[in-house]
DNA sequence: TGGTGTGAAAAGTTTCACAGCT
DNA sequence: AGCTGTGAAACTTTTCACACCA
């Protein structure tokens, strides 16, 4: 429970963790991929996440658990909770911003669909890309996004564009009214405060695991 | 410094708190994209780093400070002490495994050998992307790549292959000698406790982000 | 004056340990 | 007998506030 505080009542609905939330997905995906019985323990899908069985619990605890005392959870209902925790249930309108090897890469993805997220449109400056068709959907471009946005009512934003270019998407998105932002360009975005922006650096967590191997051999470097 | 313990002398070549090493690669690319004047101080780089202040300058402290009072950071040196402690001034040979959309957009991607990342291999199990170039690499089929990780010295692993061989991808590789390891495939990898992992999972990105778009934004934003 | 460096407080997260249900 | 659910303790991270210095 959260410390200091004495104790909110009527937890479920209300807001998880970040903590939480960032696990939840693994848990999920753990789930998935087990196979076997219909109930898991805490200690068996911690072992799977690669996580503390205690933390599990607790996690599991704030998306309205359904655990059963000496068996352990049931797979098929914890799925549903945590995804409708997740609002993986709902429909979520989606254009991805930029068709490099990256955007190329998140279109390809197979496994959004199934959690809601819909792609809704592709685009790019490039007029070589425009045309073309990823996953079967046509890349448009990068003119038609405001437009697209409003009609196709899309609520997320992937920005998969040149650092140089993705504080102007992010404007662009924005402003046509999506909720939140996704950013892979390896630049910090500002957009309004309604506007939830989410960035992934693949270069930056690179550096992370390079301190961390630093560490395990040839460690005296001249300063 | 650290809560709890009395303060310890030698502080700076003691390991750095985890939250500190994740932002100090966004500090760093805030300030390379910094044009201007030689000092910056801690609002200005908060600022473009999109956090707060007092959390930059305890952050700088850990990494062995050059502020100075009333102007702020000497931009050239605090980059030069920050990749220093993130060991971006080592060499680090790293292979690639997948060379599917995600794998070429990392092989690419050119900022990684001006950080110490040099890569040495890229690897596929598909005969018709094997012999191909990219980024002036040639691809090699994947039994070729314990012999390349021995031979080349690699102490970073990329997994960018399908989720069902990222185990596979993991043993071959620590049973070759990386230190360290870089798995996007949407599954959790064991490997012996000597290895780091570090897992990256753009989809569940994606899910975090959809559970606060999905409350139609909170009052916690990024300062 | 303006901005660092840092104790101390607050908030958040993890882990322990065990009562209590099935 | 086994495993959940959760208080409480330990630890980490963030934020505040202010002494102190160029």
């Amino acid at each position: 429970m959260r410390t200091g505080r004495p104790y909110i009542a009527v937890a479920v609905r209300d807001a998880l963790p970040e903590a939480t939330v960032r696990r939840l997905p693994l848990y999920l995906q753990c789930l998935e991929g087990a196979a076997g019985g219909t109930h898991l323990s805490s200690e068996e899908i911690a072992a799977r996440a690669g996580v503390n069985a205690a933390k599990v619990r607790k996690d599991l605890s704030f998306v309205g658990c359904s655990g059963v005392r000496g068996i352990g959870y049931r797979v098929a209902d914890l799925q549903a909770q945590i995804r409708r925790q997740l609002g993986l249930t709902r429909d979520r309108p989606m254009v991805i911003v930029g068709v490099g090897n990256l955007g190329r890469a998140l279109a390809d993805f197979t496994g959004f669909a199934s959690q809601g997220f819909r792609i809704v449109g592709l685009f790019d400056v490039d007029p070589v890309t425009v045309g073309t068709r990823i996953g079967g959907i046509e890349v448009e471009p990068i003119e038609a996004l405001p437009a697209a946005v409003r009609e196709r009512q899309a609520v997320i934003g992937v920005i998969t564009t040149p650092a140089a270019v993705a504080q102007d998407v992010a404007d662009v998105l924005a402003g046509s009214g999506v909720e939140a932002i996704l950013n892979f360009a390896p630049v910090v975005v500002r957009v309004s405060p309604e506007v939830r922006v989410r960035r992934v650096d693949l270069s930056n967590e690179l550096r992370v695991l390079g301190y961390h191997a630093g560490r395990g051999r040839a460690d005296t470097v001249p300063e």
